[in-house]
DNA sequence: CTGATGTTTCGGCCCAGGCCGAACTATGAG
DNA sequence: CTCATAGTTCGGCCTGGGCCGAAACATCAG
């Protein structure tokens, strides 16, 4: 079978546990320094500095030089969503890295999943706008109901028209096993959570501390 | 970043260029033996039953032992599913591997896409079925409508109801960059042209060789 | 200029993993 | 039973790649 694209390159690429920690820090969506992502995938610098120019030329990561700053981020939602069926694939063959920590608890809570909100809290999120007919499934596929589009409207949730990304797409968590909501419409909210004050990201890891009174104004927000 | 799923060991063991040449041919959806999965890969037999144990014990293939055969074929659909989007990816990044052969016209004529239509044919069937109104795109999902369904009923094409994977999904070419048809319309329409003698698998490729009479009746069945 | 910080390049060590030849096990055919 | 075919296990060779220390390069702050 030597037709089609080549599978290996990028697979092992991704493969080196190196690299893939690195593309796991990149998953947060933000965009991090060559220091930063060797502090991440717990290697030195000159080890780190080779993995990346090994990423970027492969195209699962692009460079942006500001000063004496390299900062690196995934190329493209297609790279993001690769990684995220790796780790649907993983999780569900039972390939948890077996380790529970305090961090692990605020992470099962409410993180970032590339550019949505992923955990507990993003499951309930999705389930209520489920059970409040804003989301729905028509033919197995997810779509923001009539209903829905008002709800967004009024609250002032801003949606990337331009992207071609889909409206809404629903992303399996790997700590649930439940559906959290992704899409334009997943980015959406969760700017506008950071843009209300409601959670901050908590520096360096994909955690999302919500206030007591952000929290609540969430829910209320969103009737879940 | 210690979190989440271990990535690091499902894409390193796609990664080897044996393996990948193995899970590749298993695109086809077929089952196949350790002997075809070897001259697949080009390695000898000894060298395939390793790799072959490795990704039973990995979860992305499973094994069912007839006789002195042991056949091979991926675990799921997820598996399919995350290594179209690694050939996606590495297509869109120009990994092609530079081959072009006889046998290339025909792949990209008309080809398995592990159990759906690829290829011309397949966007073609794909594009004339969003014509003639039988899909539709609902909020960036696809969507089978009331008068497609009619349709599939009338033609007799038999899906799957069980699964709970979803009934129309689109699939990006790698060949062409256009969707086609995937998901369990897809698996059924691809069961109905082989049912009905329109077409049939070229031995050892991924090849669906149309005859004539074949090509004209499915395309008159479905209108394009 | 000098010094501090962030990143890359070079050279070398080392080991995991790919591959194969040869021998062994299982199933089937006669 | 004997022979043939399919697959696995074992042992060894060898290359590729991961990692690091040291040194070079780049950028900024004085």
């Amino acid at each position: 079978m030597r037709d089609g694209p080549d599978i290996a390159r990028i697979a092992s690429l991704i493969g080196g546990p190196g690299r893939a920690n690195m593309l796991a820090a990149l998953m947060s969506g933000k965009s991090l320094t060559a220091g930063e992502l060797a502090a991440e995938a717990g290697v030195r610098l000159q080890t780190a500095s080779g993995h990346l120019q090994s990423l970027e030329q492969g195209g699962l990561i692009c460079r942006a030089r500001q000063g004496r700053h390299h900062y690196f981020k995934l190329t493209g939602d297609d790279v993001a969503q690769l990684l995220e069926g790796l780790m649907g694939v993983a999780a569900a063959r039972g390939q948890l890295r077996t380790r529970t920590g305090p961090r692990d608890a605020e992470l099962r809570q409410a993180r970032v999943c590339y550019n949505h909100l992923a955990g507990d809290l993003g499951v309930a999120l999705y389930d209520g706008m489920m059970a409040k007919g804003f989301l729905q499934i028509a033919d197995s596929a997810l779509v923001l109901t009539p209903k829905g589009q008002r709800k967004i409207a009024a609250l002032g949730v801003e949606v990337n028209q331009k992207s071609r990304a889909p409206m809404c797409r629903d992303c399996l968590d790997w700590s649930e096993r439940r559906s959290h909501l992704a899409g334009r419409l997943g980015r959406g909210i969760l700017d506008h959570i950071y843009a209300k004050g409601w959670a901050a990201r908590v520096e360096g890891t994909r955690v999302v501390r919500f206030t007591g009174l952000g929290a609540a104004a969430f829910r209320e927000a969103f009737e879940f």
